[in-house]
DNA sequence: TTGTACGCGTTATCAC
DNA sequence: GTGATAACGCGTACAA
């Protein structure tokens, strides 16, 4: 910028002001300067402006896994707005491990990001000091952490799976399998809460046995499931709590020689391109994952940009999820 | 830092060598430096460091869709050997779009990322200039760029084709048509030519009417695929070029009343969770996704941690990808 | 080993 | 409207 200054025979601070338009410059300088910029091949140095104005125009992404579909188009909605507003994203996994989630957390706040969007893996002391120091936004998405009162943006579980499970109640199925999550996670328990309602609402009484915990991936999921269909009075119907459980229920299911629809009910949570493709089509919730990005997004920007904002009390924004109702929880008539 | 060196009772030059263990600190002052930091709450600022150094940790990665899980397991696995080296990852997603390319390579370049992995959308003066300034090393992945001398991690894309069209040929079809990506790409032009050698050998004509083009997305390969079913002598055996059009493709001979793998045999590039479990179970070339990105990542650390190695010649690293032939590309025994 | 002074490229605050 | 100058927080060379 020196260099620019000395070439266009103006002084640093001109040059700032021009490029930043923070102070008026005549158009004729202006003219000047912007030639000398080309000339010298001047880049301004975002490096440099962070350590003076102590903003990275930088927002820290923080997802359980990325690898998920549900977080993809949540990413990419995040991404999107972020760039139009002139912010830069630095994306972390903690592949659902709250060990993982801390130290990225720990990078994330070195690199001095001006904000975080974090789906988070389990509480952790960093997190909660993040929150509570105050001096950092911070939007929840998909999880809410007990306690943490910053905002954030999920879906209504309770509902969603309430619906799903009624859905497969009217169908005449009175034992309904359940595969959920982690408990440790608020997605884990609402999903379970609402199992619980659908059940009671349609006087069906509750089996323990019929509840298969998968806490990670495809693998568990298979083999929760495989436990639920050797039982002797097996489910006539099974709910998945995520996208990746239900990929072990479904693998589940033909290893053991099932047919879904026709010996078993399916649906489960998350819906994916592919899912109305394939048979059986499968019944799916699906959740609103462009809005939940989109929405903490906005939320984020608001506490960014509006200096008055970021004393607002914490804000959760509740977004509904869709059932869509396909083959794969409905028999076909005979 | 000053904080600290005054509460331990040293000076600021102390405190720094403690830190970074630039210079012997005796084990007594190392002590009472630390307990100094936590006392005072001290984190070590990056962006100054950066300043000073001319380093950011940090790396930039260009992918064209963040939504492919192609691309999603190869972001993973770059993050995951960022981390482990004490890199962040800043990803941008240029949706297939040059003009939003060079505006996040530009982003990208002012905050001054020590290294690129770029799965290019299509040439653009920025990415050139980046490549031919030889500040800042690029791996490019996916998608080689003509005329960019630099490292690179591909798949042998004609090779992959070629086996995959082979496999329909030797099951005895004779009307093989293609669903192409963009040939302005790479991977779509190799992909092209990896079908017409697998005719060749087969000694099947090249029939340009059996050929169609999806630009972008599942609609677009929804469209190319009507139309070829639609033809009067249609294929009975087609192969699409990636996923998105895959999806397209068996939504297409759904809504033709047609049944696969029964009337039309089908194969596809790139693999996924699902391909495995529902019906029919998709036959797909299943690009080694990870290694991608792991080897993509290796190279740009070489490059990153040895000064020597930054003056190495460009490598280009070709991966094989497998062909996991399934039920859609075989016709069920009468 | 330690202290000091300087520079990295900007921006902000003054004076002119 | 414009120019000089002091920070921002850290690394480092050099002198003690």
């Amino acid at each position: 910028m020196v260099d620019v200054a000395k070439a266009a025979g103006v002084s640093l601070a001109t040059v700032s002001a021009a490029v930043n338009g923070s102070a008026p410059v005549s158009a004729a300088l202006k003219g000047r300067i912007h030639k000398a910029i080309r000339q010298v091949g001047y880049k301004t140095n975002a490096i440099a402006r962070s350590l003076k104005t102590g903003t990275t125009s930088t927002i820290g992404l923080m997802v359980a896994d990325i690898t998920n579909p549900f977080f993809t188009t949540t990413i990419h909605a995040i991404q999107e707005l972020a760039h139009r507003h002139g912010y830069g994203v630095m994306l972390c996994c903690s592949d659902e491990d709250a060990d993982k989630e801390r130290m990225h957390l720990r990078l994330l706040a070195d690199r001095m990001v001006d904000g975080f969007i974090v789906a988070s893996a389990g509480e952790t002391p960093e997190l909660r000091a993040l929150v509570e120091g105050g001096r950092t936004p911070v939007v929840l998405i998909d999880r809410l952490v007990d306690g943490l009162e910053t905002d954030a943006v999920v879906i209504d579980n309770v509902a969603a799976t309430r619906d799903a499970v009624r859905h497969l109640a009217a169908a005449g199925h009175r034992r309904i399998g359940l595969i959920t999550g982690r408990r440790t996670l608020s997605t884990g328990r609402e999903r379970y809460e609402g199992y619980r309602q659908a059940l009671e609402e349609a006087g069906i009484a509750f089996e323990p046995a019929l509840v298969g915990s998968a806490r990670f991936g495809a693998d568990d999921g298979y083999k929760a499931a495989a436990k639920l269909l050797s039982l002797a009075d097996r489910p006539t119907a099974i709910f998945a709590c995520n996208n990746l459980s239900g990929i072990g229920l479904m693998r589940a299911i033909h290893d053991a020689g099932l047919r879904c629809p026709d010996d078993i009910a399916v649906a489960c949570f998350d819906d994916f391109d592919w899912a109305n493709v394939f048979h059986p089509r499968l019944t799916t919730v699906a959740q609103p994952t462009q809005a939940i990005g989109v929405q903490a997004m906005l939320l984020l920007l608001e506490r960014l940009k509006d200096a008055t904002a970021r004393a607002l009390p914490p804000r959760v924004v509740r977004l509904k999820a869709e059932l869509r109702v396909r083959d794969s929880s409905v028999r076909p008539a005979r």
